[in-house]
DNA sequence: CTCGAATGAGACAATCTTGTATCGTTCGAG
DNA sequence: CTCGAACGATACAAGATTGTCTCATTCGAG
């Protein structure tokens, strides 16, 4: 018996590639056939619902170290802050699509548990507001939806061949962090174009 | 006779927000009927490729008064960077579904659309880091995918009611150019919780 | 006003998807 | 080994979607 865990990401997977895959694509993309399929979820919502359920569940584990971090230095919530990017990174490629479903969205389960996960990082963003390592002139909620966006856009730069699996790790988290600001405002250096 | 543009408009915004929607719920939406739709579009999919071509168009649009700046200094990128971000906005809320829609990811015009759209941004960007305004250790494609990680990330964060719409603008440009991380790193301030 | 093009409403068959049921087979615990 | 649970394959009916067609109506240019 194939377990739960390995269906769903494997629905998930299928569903990533494709919002809209029938019951056959999704098993067929599982390696599975309809009929077990159908015996496990009664139905198509039932089925996407259930992947939402468990993409619940991972990004709940990847925010679960965070709660220990309530009374931690600023040193701490940094690397908390880098361990959370590159744990959500694959999450965020499997489970994006649940965001943006209208079955998914219209399960009220399912609402009520991004409110809890989005409380969960609103906290762990105050901390770090009251830390002095995040601006506090910016609200908490743009914050994660914004470390939301840059972790789509990094998956999707994978997806295209624009972006190499290794780098984007740090590419999302120097950019939330940092920006594309350069740092150290040059004083005024021309540097011309190089020629081709 | 609707003209082509609100039309294709009308199909984007439905299925904006279900990006499974039947061509009865689009005409429904649009306020016309099936069978004009039909009659203007033969197949579903080529109503999809329609409305594709036509994102890419308005992207297009809003990628115009770049091209000027080619020969720009520092302060004029700075000013047509913002209004690309302010033009793009309202863009990235109707059109961002083409991006990870399948059958319109499979058409070979879109692609090519979206790779000459791509170029024009990327020799923008690229201007911008000889300017020194923009980072030079990250990858153009990154600045470009990024930025549209944040417009879609200010778009998810207005439909759910957690942001509004008057101050996404500044979100997105403050978070694509400085980041979340404060600017003056603060020496040693404790600055203590305020109680409840 | 007149006429033609575009529209809305509806019917129709073909296809796809879904949910359910049945059959024989496989696989693992006891 | 034995047996029962889970599986793959297949068939079936019901429903939804799509693409095409016809007909009466509306709307605007001339």
């Amino acid at each position: 018996m194939v377990h739960e865990e390995e269906l769903l990401d494997g629905a998930a997977r299928v569903l990533a590639g494709d919002h809209s895959a029938s019951m056959v694509q999704i098993a067929a993309g599982i390696g599975t056939s309809r009929a077990t399929l159908s015996r496990r979820y009664a139905t198509r919502e039932a089925l996407l619902k259930a992947v939402a359920v468990r993409a619940i569940d991972v990004v709940d584990g990847c925010l679960a170290p965070l709660d220990l971090a309530q009374n931690a230095d600023a040193t701490a919530f940094d690397a908390a802050l880098e361990e959370l990017v590159v744990a959500l990174l694959p999450a965020a490629h499997l489970y994006g699509f649940t965001s943006r479903d209208a079955t998914v969205l219209a399960d009220p389960a399912f609402r009520a548990g991004v409110d809890r996960q989005d409380h969960r990082a609103l906290a762990f963003l105050a901390l770090g507001q009251r830390l002095g390592r995040l601006r506090a002139d910016l609200p908490p909620y743009w914050m994660w939806y914004s470390l939301w966006g840059l972790l789509d856009a990094a998956a999707e730069g994978v997806r295209d061949g624009h972006l190499a699996p290794r780098q984007i790790g740090h590419l999302v988290l120097t950019s939330f962090l940092s920006g594309t600001r350069p740092s150290a405002p040059p004083p005024a250096r021309p540097q011309a174009a190089a020629a081709p």
